[in-house]
DNA sequence: ATGGTGGGCAGCCCA
């Protein structure tokens, strides 16, 4: 069994003992990080390496930023959408073994109508472009990452409060739709789960202590890799800990013997 | 109640 993550760690500088106790804790040979929010410089090769795990990051001062820790050996990594200048450093995509692994932070979007709304839109339109080219040359592709859009409304606490807001917009879901019309099947929902299962939660007002919610962190496989997925949780545990991230980790396991890995 | 909390970097921007 090969297991992924991804988790928004908000900072890995201030995440790093956290993410070391959790890999540690839950096995995990893959995890892709967003909001790394760290320059290239200053990416913590030691610290990472000693968690027994190689890297690749593209990542900015302050903001955004994305990076991919494995166990095992990494090829072929390109970062961010080719043919798209993005100064936002937002994608990461690597072959780990049979599997073709994307990382993305999708763009909030503020609000809708904004001008980050009408960027994340613009933005969304490049990455299933991207997400095309990646399935005409791998069968099995894992797009993972931080989508800051709910797909359905059984993704949110309250619907009817947020309903038409960003990360549940109609337009958002469309975008959404768009990456699964291409085979891509949302993991966790090929699963039984628990009722009111969210991945990220407001720091404000007790949000998390309440359950005011959204599943927004998603792990979605093409038609080639998702029947070998044995098993996707959210793992609510690290956004109970003292100073943590918003966002809770998500993890699949793939059992990839069928594919001689 | 257009607030509230947290990260980053220097009085705000972003989520």
């Amino acid at each position: 069994m090969l297991s992924f993550a991804t988790w928004n760690v908000n900072s890995l500088r201030v995440r790093l003992a956290q993410l070391g106790l959790w890999l540690g804790a839950n096995a995990i040979d893959v995890v892709a990080l967003q909001e790394t929010k760290l320059s290239d410089e200053d990416f913590p090769h030691a610290e990472i390496e000693a968690l027994g795990y190689r890297a690749v990051f593209s990542g900015q001062r302050t903001y955004n930023g994305v990076a991919i820790l494995s166990r095992l050996p990494l090829q072929a990594t390109v970062a961010g959408l080719p043919g798209y200048e993005d100064p936002q450093r937002r994608v990461i995509a690597t072959t780990v073994g049979a599997i073709r692994l994307i990382n993305v932070y999708v763009p909030n979007g503020q609000s809708v109508g904004s001008d980050k709304y009408a960027y994340k839109l613009a933005w969304l339109v490049q990455l299933e472009r991207f997400l095309a080219q990646q399935l005409s040359e791998h069968e099995r592709v894992l797009m993972v990452g931080d989508f800051n859009i709910a797909p359905q409304d059984r993704d949110v606490h309250d619907p009817a409060s947020w309903q038409g807001s960003v990360l549940v917009s109609e337009a958002e879901r469309a975008a959404f739709g768009r990456l699964t019309d291409h085979g891509m099947s949302d993991l966790f929902r090929r699963f039984e789960q628990p009722g009111e299962s969210f991945s990220w939660w407001d720091y404000r007002q007790g949000a998390y202590r309440r359950n005011r919610g959204l599943r927004i962190d998603l792990m979605l496989a093409s038609p080639g890799l998702a029947p070998l997925c044995r098993y996707c949780r959210i793992d609510r545990e690290p956004r109970t800990w003292e100073r943590p991230s918003d966002h809770a980790p998500c993890t699949a396991g793939f059992d990839l013997s069928c594919v001689g890995a």
